[in-house]
DNA sequence: CGCTTTTGACCAGCGC
DNA sequence: GCGCTGGTCAAAAGCG
């Protein structure tokens, strides 16, 4: 499979990191960005693990169990363009299992699927997608941003009023979507920067930025579930504005600047 | 028929 | 130097 992906070790880390080269093949650190989403409940209830669905098709090639968590890890390669490296690990919270870490590690070397897939609630992966090649995705992604902001904001409302109490089966996809929504990452999200970043604000806010531009939808959900009214409003604010940031979001991301952008570096 | 997921094995880095 | 753990590969099975 991996067709792109040269065998072992040779294209993914090397590439991105010509400092490394062969010295750190793998375990050593490259980028990183850990991400923390509330899926909520249900989330455990998905197909394993509950793939995370971003704007990018993710393909699973491996899973394993982390030693200190009863969770396993599953591993997600970017398979929207076949020379894509980017992968994410996918992992569950062992103190809190409706609590998803999802780490992205390398960048995606193609701009970025059409947003507003993602917010029409389009089958979370797509085949393939329509572009096979790491062709620039249709500029309409931007023009569409508006309309998607606008939307998800509200339905994201809903759930969260909905769901709050209950939304088992049927919502159980739905509500994972809106957890992802692109535009709804409030700094509540959480975005742990795992034990490296912690500490360093400024770091933190690199990688607040640096998540919008990589990671369109990485967004979650607010973790904290306990949210007073008064915040939910200031969170809904906060999410009328965000098309603007969303369409600067796929300005950058279409700049493919992640790629320098390194946000994270785990010395 | 093609793609994704699953599972086991192998490889390599890291700590002791 | 050895053992452990993490990460990736590859083959098989399942699903759309």
């Amino acid at each position: 499979m991996d067709d792109s992906v040269s065998p072992k070790l040779a294209s993914d880390d090397s590439e991105l990191n010509p400092t490394d080269t062969q010295a750190s093949k793998r375990r050593k650190v490259v980028e990183k960005i850990v991400v923390t989403v509330k899926v909520g409940e249900n989330g455990g209830k998905l197909k394993s693990e509950g793939p995370p669905s971003d704007l990018w098709s993710w393909r699973k090639y491996g899973q394993k169990p982390i030693k200190g968590s009863p969770y396993p890890r599953g591993y997600y390669r970017c398979s929207t363009s076949k020379g894509c490296s980017a992968k994410k690990q996918v992992e569950r919270c062992k103190t809190d299992a409706s609590m998803l870490i999802i780490t992205y590690t390398s960048s995606h070397n193609h701009p970025g699927p059409d947003l507003h897939c993602a917010d029409l609630k389009q089958s979370p992966k797509e085949p393939q997608t329509t572009h096979s090649d790491d062709d620039k995705p249709p500029t309409t992604t931007l023009k569409q941003l508006p309309e998607v902001s606008e939307k998800e904001p509200e339905e994201v409302k809903k759930e969260q009023n909905k769901t709050s109490s209950t939304d088992e089966d049927a919502s159980e996809e739905q509500h994972f979507h809106y957890l992802q929504s692109p535009l709804s990452f409030p700094q509540n999200n959480i975005i742990s920067q795992e034990d490296p970043f912690n500490g360093n604000l400024e770091k933190t806010h690199d990688t607040l930025e640096f998540l919008l531009d990589e990671e369109p939808l990485s967004c979650l959900h607010i973790t904290t579930s306990s949210i007073p009214k008064s915040e939910e409003n200031d969170f809904f604010d906060e999410l009328e504005e965000l098309p603007i940031s969303s369409a600067f979001t796929s300005l950058m991301m279409r700049s493919k600047f992640w790629d320098e952008g390194i946000p994270v570096v785990p010395s």
